[in-house]
RNA sequence: CGGACCGUGGCGCAGCCAGGUAGCGCGCCACCUUGGGGUGGUGGAGGUCGCUGGUUCAAAUCCAGUCGGUCCGACCA
């Protein structure tokens, strides 16, 4: 390819409504435009980056005997209203209707698809185990895009399904999936850990993240070595020692004015955070469709994990906070001064409280707090468990300490079992002619989204720095003179040399100073650079410079085409 | 959806508070110059100031509404 056809424009300034530096590279350099909020197109060299992508991600699926299909990405309602999603899913479905009123929606996943595609053809236990995927946009109509393609309304994805006899070997067929994920994210020579996750609106109960270490991610996660797991889902792993002294002083009022906050409250008494008790309260919609308050109580230090409440008490709705005058009618007190003791709600603990004696509460007494609290003897517990967030800091499987980091989200792994099957009626007959639902996994690759997170995780102040694995082109000419017939000839020479060995080459055959076009491959950031110029050209050289080590080294023309090659072979 | 903010040539911004002929830098076009890290100069093209309504002799500027966008939260590949 060549510069003077692409129609490539490069922009020297940030763009005002980029807020990561991969998402500003991208657009600086053509790489992506956005025509409204979540909406991209992919430029020439951007095609080419997914492209290599999606090829990396074709040939281990295949390696592996999945097979590519591709389903239609406009969906009938129907198939959504049979597995319960079409309300489920609500706003994030962009929903339409047909000039004869028939509903559809964009597909923002394809569960319900491959279910009625699959369940015609699989009849009999001898018709499984299969897996399918498709590399195909999805539609979410997100509530905030942003971050250029890390959260784009339309976006590229892989998507697989797999189909099993029982759980056994759908778990199989799960780890295998998971095996092949390493290996692809292997190839993009980013750091990437995969971490234990949370199933969200897919469902299903086993599920794995896999994240590309960046800054800048959205995601907290908690690592040691050997373990890894999403903030959002990390357990905690140290079981407390049941503290075997339980307090017998009596309880004790202590008058604490102005104190709202447990920073307060522990400068006050004198009494680290990790000694006070908080309370919170809550309202939960409980599986029987009952409506509930509930207070949960909690570590001064620690913070409450909405998504272990919701997931321990097998609630149908994330929980949703109180507000003061609610708080106040429930505990008499208002935020600040409440606590335990005499109310008339659950109370649900966080089993850390229970390696204390006792507890330092609020009093349900405005500007008062209570001493020598005994759970069960002063209040009565409805359930103890683990409802705080993990930090850094705690203990992780291995029981090596957790060290915080961030990641981006680029893959995901799904046990489904029959969640799908069976509402979507799919199974097969065993051998004993017996009616069984198949089993299910799917697993996700957010194609567009690995490629900017690649960019977030391998750039520095002058640009990008491409992985040969999905760089758009491998090699990038500077052509320095190109008003000169000389160096033009002999910079096309090198081109098409190139070109027949198979390599990806790029020309800048611009009519622009060498000034210009150094700064534009810097920020295009291809492996390889070569510059071609009269100066050079005198001696017999050309110049040849490694984008992410900055190396360079003048060389006769053969000497440059045997080390490109070199260099590229190496890379895979 | 809750909170904060922004809409002025392709891009980045100033002007708005204190209403009175729409400006700067980059980019673009022409000519000259320069030619190995965004060359210098001269001349030029390009804007109903997001939209609608109001106040006013007069609105980019003040007011109201509306649409679009950005950032912080819940959601997700």
């Amino acid at each position: 390819m060549k510069w003077s056809e692409t129609g490539v424009k490069t922009l020297r300034e940030v763009p005002a409504d980029t807020a990561l530096p991969s998402h500003a590279l991208l657009v600086r350099g053509g790489f992506i435009k956005k025509l409204s909020s979540g909406l991209f197109t992919y430029g020439p060299f951007m095609v080419r980056a997914i492209q290599k992508f999606e090829n990396i991600v074709r040939e281990e699926l295949n390696k592996k005997n999945c097979v590519e299909i591709l389903m239609p990405m406009v969906q009938p309602k129907e198939i959504w209203e049979q597995s319960e999603r079409w309300e489920l899913y609500s706003d994030l479905l962009q929903k339409m209707k047909n000039r004869s009123g028939q509903e559809f929606c964009l597909g923002p996943t394809h569960e319900e698809a491959i279910s009625d595609y699959v369940k015609n053809n699989i009849k009999s236990y001898r018709d499984l185990p299969f897996c399918l995927y498709q590399i195909q946009s999805k539609f979410r109509d997100e509530i905030r895009p942003r971050f250029g393609l890390m959260r784009a309304r339309e976006f590229i994805m892989k998507d697989a399904y797999s189909f099993d006899l029982d759980e056994e070997k759908a778990k199989k067929s799960y780890e295998k999936m998971r095996s092949i994920y390493q290996a692809i994210f292997s190839r993009l020579g980013v750091p990437f850990r995969v971490v234990k996750a949370d199933s969200g609106e897919i469902g299903g109960d086993q599920s794995e993240e896999f994240h590309i270490l960046a800054d800048h991610g959205e995601d907290e996660l908690l690592l040691t070595d050997s373990f890894a797991a999403n903030k959002e889902v990390c357990p905690v792993f140290s079981s407390p020692e049941a503290s075997t002294v339980k307090s017998t002083d009596e309880l004790e009022e202590v008058h604490t004015p102005d104190i709202k906050t447990i920073e307060q409250l522990s400068r006050f008494l004198k009494v680290p955070e990790s000694s006070l008790a908080k309370i919170l309260f809550l309202s939960c919609c409980f599986p029987s469709g009952e409506i509930k308050n509930i207070a949960v109580l909690l570590r001064g230090s620690d913070e409450l994990n909405l998504y272990k409440l919701k997931k321990c008490l097998k609630l149908e709705k994330e929980p949703v906070f109180l507000t003061d005058v609610e708080i106040k009618k429930m505990s008499g007190a208002n935020p600040g001064s409440c606590g335990p003791v005499g109310l008339s709600i659950p109370v649900y603990m966080d089993r850390e409280l229970k390696t204390l004696s006792s507890l330092i509460t609020g009093a349900n007494k405005d500007d008062y707090h209570v001493k020598n609290v005994v759970p069960e003897r002063d209040f009565k517990v409805q359930s103890v468990g683990d409802f705080r967030y993990a930090k850094e800091g705690d203990m992780g499987l291995d029981d090596q300490s957790l060290r915080s980091c961030r990641g981006i989200e680029v893959g995901h792994v799904f046990y489904l079992g029959d969640k799908y099957s069976k509402k979507m009626d799919v199974f097969y007959l065993d051998q004993k002619g017996k009616k069984q639902t198949v089993k299910m996994g799917c697993y996700g690759i957010g194609i567009t989204r690995t490629v900017q997170a690649v960019v977030e995780q391998s750039h520095n102040k002058d640009g990008i720095i491409w992985p040969v694995a999905i760089a758009p082109f491998s090699v990038h000419i500077c052509l320095l003179d190109p008003n000169d017939k000389k160096t033009v000839e002999w910079a096309n020479n090198l081109y098409q040399s190139l070109q027949e060995k198979k390599v990806d080459v790029f020309l800048d055959d611009r009519d622009e100073k060498p000034g210009v076009k150094f700064k534009d491959a810097d920020l295009l950031g291809f492996p390889l650079r070569v510059n071609v110029g009269a100066r050079d050209g005198k001696a017999g050289l050309m110049e040849l410079i490694e984008r992410r080590t900055g190396k360079r080294e003048k060389l006769s023309f053969d000497k440059v085409l045997n080390r490109v090659l070199e260099v590229i072979n190496m890379s895979f």
